[in-house]
This record gives C-alpha cells, structure tokens and sequence, in this order.
DNA sequence: AGCACGCCGACT
DNA sequence: GTCGGCGTGCTC
C-alpha cells in the first residue's frame, strides 16, 4: 500500500484535484487538510490547499510539494466544507473556489498576517517639537493628542476629522511614527439604543428563543426599524460568546452604519468591503480565523469569512442583486450564507422591507420563519401614492407640468423633494438633431439598435456603460455632417439644469457616482442640505440609506423602462425600487407623497402595488412565475458563450445542448432547454454571445445533468475557441 | 488559465 | 537562414 498524498486544489480551471507527495522529510497527516501548500505544475509554481489526505488516485508517478504555506490549517472544517459544496453547486473547479473565498494576499500564498492594530506614537523629536507646530493646525492638534500616550487609528478616526494626512506630515518630518499594538483595543462603552416598539420586541424574542440552525425573514417597511432587530440580535449573539457576520449591499457599507453599529455593541466591527486594501482585508479575514474578530460587517464577499465561534448571520437588504457575483465564481452570497448558516447551526436573519420571490416563496412553504414589522419609527404616516399619466402631455427633460406644479407646491412648503430617476447611468446621450443619429457603442449591441454611449457632462467624451469603451465626442455628426450635435436624453444631469433653472431660489443637488465617489460624499452633500427645502436628483444610490426627515415628496420618473422587458425579473426589481423609494418619504411627521410617472397608467404592476402594496404584487407575480414555469417553480442554469465570430459562439452552444440532450440517458428526468438563442446583449466589448438556457423543476435533476454532461462540454473542440461559462441560477438573463 | 511545443511567413 | 504567429495539448 502506498503512503499517503495530499490531494490539493489548485487555482486552474480544471474541475480536478492533484496529487502530491508531501514535501520532504514530512508525512501527509489528516491535520493537513485546509493547509496552504506550493506545488510544482508543469513548468510553473502555484499555491494550493490540500482538501484530503488519501490514497493518490492515479498510477502516474507523483511530484513532490515544495512546502506547506501555514502552520496550521487555513480552511477550518465548515468553511473547507462549505466551499467543497459551493464548488459542487456553481460547477467550478474546487481551487477556484477557494482561491476567491481568500483575500488577494492569502491567495498568492503570503502568510496569515499579524491581527496587531495600528497606532500613531510621538517621537522624541516630536515631543520637543510639538511647542513649535502651529497652533490649531491638525498636526499641531493630533501631536497634543499624542501627547498623553500612542493612540489606535480608531480612535483616532472618532477624536480628529482628517488626521491621517496630519499623521503622513507629521511622520515626514520624523516627529510621529505607526506602531504595532494588540488588538485588545480598548473598546467604547456601548450606548443603549431607543427602547424597541412592540413589534420589535416580539422579533427580538422570536430571534432569541432560535437554538441551531433557522432561517428567519424580517419583512419590514422602510423605517420600521429593522437595523435596530439586527443590533438587538447581535448583542444576543456577542453575550452568549459568539461572533456575528453581518452582510449588506455594496452600497449599504456606509461610515454611518458603521458608526451606529460600533456605538451600540461596544466591540471592535470589522469592515470589509470592495475599496479596501488588499493587506487590510486580509488582516480582517486574519482577525476573523483567530477568533478576535467578533462581529464582522461587510459586502458580498464577507461571506467567506471564517467563523470559528459563529453565533449569528444577518442579511440585509436579501433581495439585493448586489449579492449575486457576475463574473468568476458566480455564486450568490444570500445563498451561500443559508448553507453556511445550516452547517455552522446558527440563524440566518434576512431583513428586507421588499423580499426577493424566492424568499417569500421559502417563507409561504414554511421553511423560513416570517417576521414583520408593520409599524413605522416614529408614527410617521406611511406615504400617499399616485399614478401620474403623462400621455400626451408636454415633457420637459422628462418631466410633466404636473410633475414641475407639484414639486414647487412642496418647495414652498418648505419640504425637500426627490426626483428619482429609474435607469442605469447618469449622462445623456449624444443626439443629431438634424438627422436623428446618435452615439452607440462600436463594441456593443442588443437585437434591435447599438448600445447608447453618453456623454460626460464636462469633458467632450463618450463613454459606454457596458463595456467602458470611450472615444472622443465627434464634432460633427458622422453621417449628415451637421453640427446639431446635442446631449439628449433625461439622465440626470439634465434633470438637474431643468430643475435649477425652474426653481431657482431653492438648491437642487445632483446624487450621482461623479458627486459621491469621494468618502463620505453623499453624507457630506445632505449635511449641507439639513433640513433646508431643496431638491434631491438621483438614481440608486438615493434608494436607500440616508434619514430624510424633511423629504415630503418623491417623483419617480422612467418608471415605464422597467414595466416592458425581457428579463423575467424585471418587473420584481422595479416594484422593489419603486417601493424602496416610495419609502423615503415622510418619515417624520409629515406626510409624505409619491409622484409615479408613466405612460401606462393601467398596468397591472403598478396597480397591484398601489392596491396590495408590495406583498399583493409578490402574490401576483408568484402566481405568473408559476404559470410561466420560472423561478421559485423551476429552477435555471445558464451557458453562456462568447467569440469573435457569432458562429464559433453557436457552434459551441449547439454543440453543448447535444451533450445536454444525450448526458441523461434514457431514464433521466426531463429538462428544458432554450436555445441557442442570441443573448439579449448581442454584442459585447466586441464580443458576439450566445446563451443557452437551461431549466428544471427538479434542482437535483438539473445538477445531475449537468454533472454528467460537463466534461464531455469541457472537452469539446469548440470550447477553445469561445469563452464560455456556466452560471448556475442565473439572475440577470442579459 | 498558463505555458511549452510545433510547424509556417517576413525580417535582422 | 532565424524570430514569432497562434493551434493543440498538458498540467498530479
């Protein structure tokens, strides 16, 4: 019998694991398993992780490991597990799933970093020449705070805006340096929160009296107070020792929420979200293995945390789609956090005032536990809603007479006003106003025209959202040669002239990625708005977050993009945003009204929503869902294929629904299959791409499918010259 | 995915 | 005569 070899997954994309002697001197010991190690492959170096530890699996003659990368295993046993199954469940080579579930560093093979925090501590020369700085200037301020003794950086981010240029000057001239100090930092007290209404009090006690594993949905409106439940259940989960992971959407990472999560549980909350330093997050991750991380906030990523003590997970915002990967490993973090949920035996919270169907569908057959919270913070009334139709009626960048009366009537009231706008990019289009010709993207296409390019309001550039190609903005228009080129359209930006121009003794503020991109940007605008009347313009990003108090109107406009499209989903994603919106207004006292503007004021959608809110639209859709077999009734996997010629890309689909076909054998459960079929994208970044859809009632059947099917796909002469990949619950069929 | 090996066109 | 194009094959 041969000894043992470690069985390691390597980060190529093969759905495969290698074999290799342990490195020399060592035997291949169970205890391996979830330890880093650098093997050779072929003429290369990589770092892997042993995943098993067994007889190898083929004759062939074994390569040796060079060395362990940790001491100790990396992966301990439900992460390792979860994401073997994770692997399993999206179709992907195991070490490519790990290799993502790593921060950047972890993943090149660098060791666990040290959890020390970082501190600032006077020097010697900066004790004598603190007398010398100039008075009330930072540095002068952050080196008398120095003064008494080193402090942490979170400390110093509470007591000092703006000191980590004041520290750069100070440690430039020697007076200051960083300092490693334990993690054990000291912690603020944690305040007490408002006292919770009883319908808080009965979800708080629901979550408490939850032993192993449940999932739990908070169904709660805007300003019901949903963030306050989660606080309460994380203090439950930190008093009974464990840590909790907190997941939100990728534009919910505030510095607010972090601040009130911070003041309210009085231990260290580890962030970890996109903008982070690849060092700092492997810190976090560090922290997080070790056990001194106790409550970790982050976006969709943070779900590969490791959780030695969990205790809790809470998802917020669950039917958010920033959840969902689209490129790589295409997995869904509200998914996965379920599975990682009933593995470790924890509660998985998910809270949303507008849940996904899928959720809803869960919770109506049982398997989810149902919280709602139904009043709002405050006793403020909830807001009044009307269908504005503008048919026929003169538009002004999109904006109906009516839609202009009634948001100076809440101007002169002396309330704030959102003017929301339903669609993805924030500049107009160029358009020829002689010839009607207008920018499209030369790399992109969808079947019916190009992909609009839009124009970025300073600079003469276009630029497209799909797939970031930019070109100079032409002088003249290319085929009739006049120069009525003109920026139209109603993004944003032209809202926005619109508006200052007609209410000129009010601000209107632009809410966009350009004016929020710096730290803290939108907080910082709305500060400088208080409570002043004003106008608020923006798309997504206003959806959410920020209190506004004074907002007493919010008009919708582009609400018809998203009442006609292809996708299945559109219409859920639409009612979610319109009701999200709908709910930043009157949130205090005030009433609060919502302005809907369409051109189709009798659709069923819009009226579900008014009649039965947003619970009489998720009826209605689930019973559409069900009729036209999609999800939550059947369940998708998507193949899609991208080259240079549309052929090459139908050849491999074609090829691979033939496998498809043939894979199940003549007993199999039947599956549906759709396509070939142009993706509704047709063209991008210059790429031709086709789709095929595959769908079953059966989940299991689908999987089993698709294994038997896979390496025949795999290996297919077609599949080199595309790029194709496997999405596995798709949630955009774009 | 990388990376090597291998067999055909325009250049020091 | 070589440098280099990317087709195809392999990686324990």
């Amino acid at each position: 019998m041969s000894a043992a070899c470690l069985r390691v997954a390597l980060p190529v994309p093969l759905p495969r694991l290698f074999d290799y002697l342990p490195p020399d001197g060592q035997t291949a010991a169970a205890g391996d398993v979830g330890r880093r190690v650098r093997v050779p492959f072929g003429p290369r170096e990589l770092a892997g992780v042993v995943v098993a530890v067994g007889p190898p699996e083929t004759a062939a003659g074994l390569r040796r490991a060079l060395a362990f990368a940790d001491p100790a295993p990396l992966f301990h046993g439900e992460l390792l597990d979860s994401l073997l199954w994770l692997a399993r469940y999206t179709h992907a080579p195991p070490g490519e799933v790990l290799a993502t579930a790593l921060p950047a560093p972890l993943r090149a093979g660098e060791p666990l970093p040290d959890t020390h925090a970082w501190a600032w501590a006077l020097t010697e020369a900066g004790a004598t020449a603190l007398a010398g700085l100039r008075r009330g200037t930072r540095p002068r301020r952050l080196a008398e705070l120095l003064q008494a003794g080193p402090l942490d950086e979170d400390r110093l981010d509470r007591e000092l805006d703006g000191w980590r240029p004041a520290a750069r000057s100070l440690s430039r001239r020697r007076f200051a340096e960083r300092v490693a100090v334990p993690a054990i930092a000291q912690t603020p007290a944690a305040q007490p929160g408002p006292l919770p209404n009883p319908g808080q009090q009965a979800a708080i006690e629901a979550i408490a009296a939850v032993e192993g594993f449940a999932a739990v949905l908070l169904e709660g409106i805007t300003g019901s107070g949903k963030t306050e439940v989660y606080l309460h259940a994380i203090a439950q989960c930190l008093a009974r020792g464990r840590q909790a992971l907190v997941l939100v959407p990728e534009i919910g990472l505030t510095p607010q929420t972090l601040a009130r999560f911070r003041a309210r549980l009085g231990v260290p909350v580890h962030a970890l979200h996109s903008n982070l330093a690849d060092g700092e997050r492997a810190r976090v991750w560090a922290a997080a293995w070790s056990g001194q991380a106790r409550v970790i906030v982050g976006t969709r990523s943070a779900v590969f945390t490791p959780l030695p003590d969990a205790g809790l997970i809470v998802i917020d915002e669950e039917h958010d789609g920033s959840y969902k990967q689209q490129d790589g490993i295409r997995y869904h973090a509200r998914d996965f956090a379920l599975v990682r949920g009933k593995a470790l035996g924890v509660p998985v919270l998910l809270g949303s005032a507008t849940p996904s169907l899928e959720t809803l569908h869960n919770a109506g057959a049982g398997r989810y536990a149902h919280l709602r919270l139904r009043q709002r913070a405050g006793d403020a009334s909830p807001p009044q809603v009307r269908i504005l139709d503008v048919r026929k009626r003169p538009l002004q960048a999109g904006l109906a007479p009516e839609t202009l009366e009634t948001i100076g009537a809440a101007l002169r009231e002396g309330g704030q006003v959102l003017v929301f706008k339903n669609r993805r990019g924030y500049a107009p289009v160029l358009l020829c106003h002689d010839c009607g010709w207008s920018a499209q993207c030369p790399r992109c296409s969808t079947p019916l025209q190009g992909t609009p390019m839009t124009v970025h309001a300073g600079g003469g550039r276009l630029v497209c959202h799909h797939c970031g190609h930019r070109q100079a903005r032409p002088p003249a228009c290319p085929d009739c040669a006049s120069l009525a080129l003109q920026p139209q359209g109603i993004g944003t930006e032209r809202l926005e002239e619109l508006l200052a121009e007609r209410f000129a003794d009010w601000p209107v503020l632009r809410i966009d990625r350009g004016t929020t991109a710096r730290r803290d940007g939108l907080a910082r605008l709305l500060a400088e708005l208080g409570q002043k009347p004003g106008i608020l313009v923006g798309t997504q990003i206003l959806a959410k977050g920020h209190d506004l108090p004074n907002l007493t109107r919010v008009v919708v406009v582009g609400v018809d993009e998203g009442l006609f499209s292809t996708d299945f989903r559109a219409g859920e994603k639409l009612a979610q945003l319109l009701v999200q919106v709908a709910g930043r207004a009157g949130r205090a006292q005030r009433p609060g009204q919502v302005w809907w503007q369409t051109h189709h004021p009798d659709h069923p959608l819009l009226h579900a929503l008014i009649q039965g809110g947003y619970d009489g639209f998720a009826r209605d859709e689930l019973a559409l869902r069900q009729a036209a077999g999609f999800p939550p009734f059947a369940h998708l996997a998507l193949l899609r294929a991208e080259a240079q010629q549309a052929e090459a890309a139908g050849a491999f689909l074609q090829a691979a629904r033939d496998i498809l076909l043939e894979a199940g054998g003549p007993a199999a459960a039947p599956i549906d299959l759709h396509g070939p079929i142009t993706a509704p994208m047709a063209r991008r970044a210059g790429l031709y791409r086709m789709q095929l859809l595959l769908s079953c009632p059966h989940r299991p059947a689908l999987h089993a499918r698709l294994d038997a099917a896979l390496p025949a796909i795999h290996a297919l002469p077609q599949a080199r010259r595309t790029r194709w990949s496997l999405d596995v619950d798709p949630v955009d069929l774009y």
